[in-house]
This record gives C-alpha cells, sequence and structure tokens, in this order.
DNA sequence: TGTACATCAGTGAACGCGCGTTCACTGATGTAC
DNA sequence: TGTACATCAGTGAACGCGCGTTCACTGATGTAC
C-alpha cells in the first residue's frame, strides 16, 4: 500500500501538469468543475453572491448537493473561485482594450487613447456583468474572508492603469511637468506612495505567476514617480466610484444613461493623470 | 358603530400630528418602534444587511417574533426605514460640517474650507458606520428595490456639496473661470447637466418636505451652471470611491491606513471643483 | 363617573421553506504486479 | 493480458438550523355615551 501510494504519487506529479493526455477521470473532473463554475456565476448573476447555493447549483447540474463537495470543500471555496475568476476577467478586459490600441499616434496620444480604451474597457465590462462586479467591488460578503489568491488578480486592473502611464514615464518628467504644487505629498501619504513606487519596480519579481506574465507582457519601467502614482490612485478610485455609482443606482433620475456622463469623465481623467 | 370610528378617526386626525400629550400606547408604540430600529441597526452593523432578521431582532428585544409585524408589515420595511435612517445621518453629517465652518476667512476660503469639512465628515461618518454606509452606497440588497420615500433623504449629500458650490457660484464666472476647454458638454451630456441644473433652481419648491427644509437652511441660487455640475458630480463619484474602497478593502496593503490619502485627494478634489 | 364596547399589543403555535454539511454506501474507473 | 485491489464520483438520507409570515387567541388600554 505505501509503495502504490507513493509510486502513484509520484507518477502524478510528472504527468499531471504537463501531460495533456488525462485519464478520463482526470478529464470528467476537470470538466464537470468548469461546468460548476459556470452554473454557479450564472446564478450568481441571478440572485447575486448572497443568494448563491449550494444545493440550487447542484439542483441545475442535475445531481445531489452532496456531490458537489467532491469538487469544492464549501461553499465559501467557491465563491473564492468565482472571485478570482471575475478580478481575471476584468483585468483581462483591461489588458486587452490597453493591447489593442496598438501603435497609433505619437507616444502620448497613444497613451492616452489606452487610458480611454480601458476605462470604457472596465466600464464595459462591470455593465456586462453587474453581479461580478458587486462580488469583487461592492460590499463584502458579510463572513467571507478574502484569502491571499484573490490579491494577485485583484491587482492586474491597478496594474494594467499604472502600465498605462509608465509607458510614458519613462521620460517622467513629462508626466510630472505642468502645475502640481498641490501635488507635494506629506507624512504619512509620502511614505506610502513611495514605498509603494518601490514595490512596483519590484513587483515582477516577487508577486504570482499571474503578475509576473502580465508584467511581462507590458513590462514596467523601474520607477514611476510617487506623485504620478497618487494621481493614479485618486483617478482608479474615481472611474470605480462612478462605474459603482451607476451600477448600484445612485445616477437613477439624474446621469442616466451614463454614458455621456462617463465618457467625459474618462477624458478629465486622463488629463488629471497627465495623460494630455 | 360607523359613528364611533368616523368620530374617533376625525379626533386622531386633529389631534396627533399637533397634540405632544399622547395617549399611553402612542408613547409605548412610539418608544418601541424606536428601539427596534435602534436593535435593527445595531444587528446590522453586525451581520450586514443580508443577515438581517426579524426574528434575530425580535430575540434581543424579549419579544415573540410575530409582535413585530405590528410595528413594521414586513422585513423589507425594516430595511427602508435604516436606509432612510441612513441617507438621513450622512447627510445630516455633511449638512452640520458645513454649517460649522461658519465665517472664517474671506468667500472663497470659506466655501473650500466647507467643501473639505464636508467630505471629511461623509468619510467620519462612514468610517463610524460602515455596515450602514454600505447599506447605501454598496451592493443593492438582493430582490429589495428602494421606494421613493429613500430617493429624498439619499439627495441630502449631493445637495449639500452642491450648496457649497452654489455660495460661491453666485458670481458663477468665478467658478467656470480658469482653463476649462476640456469641459465642453456635449451631446446627452449637455442635456442632463441642463436639466439637472434645472431641476436644482425649483428643488425646494417640488420636493419632499425634507428637501424644502434643507434647501431653507442653506439656501441654493437660482442657477448653477451646467459645466460645474457636471464636475461637481464627478467629484462626488470621486469621494464615495475613494470612500468605498477604504471600507470594502482594496487598499490592503497599500494606502491603509487612507486618512492621508483621503485628505490629499479631498484638497484636490476641492480644486478640481473650482474652490482654490 | 361608570359601563359597554372597540381597538390594539403581544403570545404561541404552526406552515412551509431552504440552507450547508456529514456520512455510510455503491458502482465505476484506474493501477500495480 | 488478467486480476486483485485502491481510488474516486456520485447517491440518498439525515442532522440541525434559521428564516418570514400567518392566525386565532388573550388581556390590557382607550373611548363613546
Amino acid at each position: 500500500l505505501e509503495r502504490r501510494t507513493f509510486s502513484s504519487f509520484v507518477k502524478g506529479a510528472l504527468m499531471s501538469p504537463a501531460n495533456a493526455s488525462q485519464t478520463a477521470r482526470e478529464r470528467a473532473r476537470a470538466e464537470l468543475t468548469r461546468e460548476i463554475t459556470e452554473e454557479a456565476r450564472r446564478q450568481l448573476a441571478a440572485v447575486g453572491a448572497g443568494g448563491l447555493s449550494l444545493r440550487a447549483v447542484a439542483r441545475s447540474l442535475g445531481m445531489v448537493s452532496s456531490a458537489l463537495y467532491r469538487y469544492y470543500p464549501s461553499r465559501e471555496d467557491l465563491l473564492t473561485a468565482l472571485i478570482i475568476d471575475a478580478y481575471n476577467a476584468i483585468g483581462e478586459a483591461a489588458e486587452t482594450a490597453i493591447a489593442e490600441v496598438g501603435q497609433v499616434g505619437d507616444d502620448e496620444g497613444r497613451s492616452r487613447a489606452r487610458w480611454l480604451a480601458a476605462c470604457h474597457a472596465i466600464r464595459g465590462w462591470a455593465v456586462a456583468h453587474p453581479h461580478e462586479y458587486a462580488l469583487i467591488y461592492g460590499s463584502p460578503v458579510p463572513g467571507y474572508r478574502a484569502p491571499q489568491a484573490t490579491i494577485g488578480p485583484a491587482a492586474r486592473v491597478p496594474l494594467a492603469l499604472v502600465g498605462v502611464l509608465a509607458g510614458v514615464a519613462g521620460v517622467a518628467g513629462e508626466v510630472t511637468a505642468g502645475d502640481r504644487s498641490a501635488d507635494a505629498l506629506t507624512g504619512a501619504l509620502a511614505d506610502q506612495a513611495a514605498a509603494l513606487s518601490a514595490a512596483l519596480a519590484l513587483a515582477p519579481l516577487e508577486t504570482s505567476a499571474t503578475l509576473a506574465t502580465l508584467a511581462a507582457s507590458a513590462p514596467l519601467p523601474p520607477v514611476i514617480p510617487p506623485d504620478t502614482l497618487v494621481r493614479a490612485v485618486i483617478a482608479w478610485t474615481q472611474l470605480f466610484g462612478m462605474i459603482s455609482f451607476e451600477l448600484f443606482g445612485q445616477f437613477v433620475g439624474s446621469f442616466e444613461p451614463a454614458d455621456a456622463l462617463f465618457a467625459h469623465a474618462s477624458g478629465q481623467l486622463a488629463t488629471f493623470v497627465g495623460l494630455p
């Protein structure tokens, strides 16, 4: 028994990541895991995170509820999977939009186009997936604590935005030019911004594989000036604040539909972060 | 029977709003309604909106769950009461902060001080009441549709912010001065902003008593220019975007605590809306 | 002022529901020799 | 290649829980005359 268990373990360890010809069991398992996650996502879109129920997911799949425990050890783990998927999806939407801008215009014009494209892609994803958006940017799910595994995917959007600025900040003087007297950072904020600026320079080396992959596809310059970073953070909160207000109903009766307001604000933001 | 019912109805209608010497029953009812709402708010703070349970509230009050139905016809109505209370509380926090700035400095300096005071009061309330904040600015409660009665209280904060600008916009040229080429409003946004600008001028006349009261305490000038209004809306979304990110955990590991960032951003915002 | 009656607050039991999770089990799939 | 055994997926019943809401009721409070 010991020998068998060990040797099959070794074989599994050697084969399963690399070898694509899985056993039928492995294929079935992967397939069903996918189906469960998809059905859960569908339910999420219908009833929100609070109402997501393992039993309902199992029912829709024609299984018995206890069978799900072969795939996810608890409801919380299923939620985590959905959260990670959502962060990756919105992150990928932003990255793709940025990448697709291509080589039009001069350096500055391209960066601004990339910024606007990212903003619109992020909002587009949010509008198309409001419950998934609420899951990751809305009120925290009560009783749920986000595990470490979510922080990499959660960073994709802010990193993508910073990456757009980094493309320009290579000539850092340009971004920090203009009247920036109000930008003088003091006290705790100066420390935090400097720390984050330094961390970003090292990000590709020390964070998750996902982050490294991202960084490889849009390499970060060694340094983004702290004041630019703070402007970027403010823009980031502005962007998501407006999306949240739109999706959560604060614009009812005034700026609805919010397309025009959003487009206008994105432009103002681009200017604010130094992309004229 | 008919006569009695009618006459007691008339007496009730004549007396109860004005006369403070209620019957013992009326006093007990008012008292218990207050206690139920307070206990519900306490539970909200502990478990969030999704977890708020009539049975648990009744239990804490030493009542039987069915007794609550003498005070609120359903769970949804209790939630509505909490939502209205929360909007009123955060609105009042903003209004009070603005009012307390008093008569320091010149006109412009005072307006900027009021703006900053409002921002900090709003954030302060949110940090002190995170679950109530999440109830009104977080993901919508699934299955709940906000009734009309919430829109008046919900408008207090934006009206208070607009009121600060209005104090300056009386000399409208000042606020719209400077480089505002990016502010040119087009298409749907121009229409929406113009409509809102016009509606604000009429607001005290046609909206609820609460709004009228507010308007009386901080009277609005007849017109706020549409481009100023759009800047105010952008600032409004920025403000709440940052608060939401802070409360909902998006700053974990970077700008936390967020006090310094918030103070800095509030200043940038004040400048953005034309309060130098 | 007293009395008969109406109104109202609160009780306790019940209805019907759905949930997450556990557990012993059966039967199919995979594997070491 | 066949066989004995280990692994795994899925079943069905059960546990224990809490929820919102309804309803007939009792007893206290209010009120018209």
